[in-house]
DNA sequence: GTGGTCTAGACCACA
DNA sequence: GTGGTCTAGACCACG
């Protein structure tokens, strides 16, 4: 049975696109949604699907390798290594929880009152366009 | 009394320096700390407060200005417009509430909890280190 | 075929030369020589054209960028942005009629009779260098 | 008898301050409205008049001066000169014509055609707002 | 190849 | 003293 997963990017976004796709990844590896083993999309598909360049793509999976998260085997693919989920456990963690932590500050630096930031923070979490969307 | 105004970058951030001081700005004038009409550091005094070249700083102030957060007069100095704390309070409100969204999305993403969410808000919201520091 | 465009500024002129440059492009795209989506000369080329530093050019196109008259994307190049023509066509004739107001002004100020600022109208519609030179 | 002069500066415009009161001055000499041997306005009458600082209003006397426009003497005040009124003709119309000339060419290069930049000028002639104000 | 940022330093214009 | 412009040149990030 096929997986279902989405990737997208957002060209405005000042967040260079080759790391919009990594960290969707990521996510989807950390929360289980990719497990060790589990097949890539193509440079070729992934590109397509989210309409890039295919170099951008290729950076993308490139960086994951040397990173350890994915391996690429020509005839074969990109997929999750043994010790993807591990380190996208480890690492998205750190990278979130450093966003909420500066989020949080930004929100207190602007003027909002804590409760406020709290009131925020329920909306975006019920608001969840389900669990597999993320830019 | 003398209103306390600080500002510092991060070199190491991904965020452009003069990004970085011009969120300083417009989140100081969005929370009041800043309002139409007062005058900013000068050019020489902010680049040598946040010790970067003079030429950032002015980057950073053309910037606002051209968004109508400030107004730039030779001879004069560099203040607040009457519009600024008004477009500071809408661009910052809907800055944060982006980050926000995005941050949360990110946690559960990677496969974080709501609950884990929140009690990962809270602890940023008191650990806050006063509202007056953003980078 | 191709599109003629061409830029030139005047470093003797009182106005800034990222100034002209901004000028010059926004009458190209308010008189239609440029559309939406097409791109600009990229900033080296454009520097070499008109003979100034890329730094300047690049000034010029940043202080468009934020007046949402083009898109500036790295890899990519410069494009003109979709709503940029209204906004040039808005901007460029406010500015241009704002200008003749002034200049017939000065003119009845200094003592010259209406039909004189006629007359001289007339001539520089005739003497009309092409209407696609601008400094 | 006192003649009626007014004076008045735009802060906002790219032309310097210094600029625009010579500007109104010569003029007002091009014109008749001041005649050989008339006062001007005190420095400081002129500063309150027209809301700059004094350093201002003296330079743009002192640039007249140098130009042979107006006499200053101590005790006395800011005289127009013997040639004043035969400078200020020569000189503002060239420097009228050459306004005209630039705001003609540029209506034409943002897409306006012969005949609308005609109806302009007469507009413009016809809401003379009387010939005495001019910024 | 694109644009993006930053520095260092010069010179000018204005108050 | 203020800001404004421009240059030259470096290094980075993206496609």
């Amino acid at each position: 049975m096929e997986r279902e997963l989405s990737f997208s990017v957002n060209l405005d976004s000042p967040i260079a696109v080759y790391v919009q796709i990594e960290n969707q990844i990521q996510f989807a590896v950390a929360a289980g949604r990719l497990k060790a083993g589990d097949i890539l999309p193509s440079v070729r598909d992934m590109s397509a699907a989210v309409n890039v360049n295919p170099n951008t793509v290729t950076k993308a999976y490139r960086d994951l390798e040397l990173r350890g998260v994915v391996r690429m085997r020509r005839g074969i693919g990109v997929t999750v290594s043994d010790k993807g989920p591990k380190l996208c456990r480890e690492k998205t963690r750190a990278m979130v929880c450093g966003r909420v932590n500066e989020s949080v500050a930004e929100c207190l630096a602007s003027g909002m009152s804590p409760s406020d930031v709290r009131k925020l923070v329920s909306t975006a979490i019920d608001s969840g366009r389900g669990p597999y969307e993320v830019r």
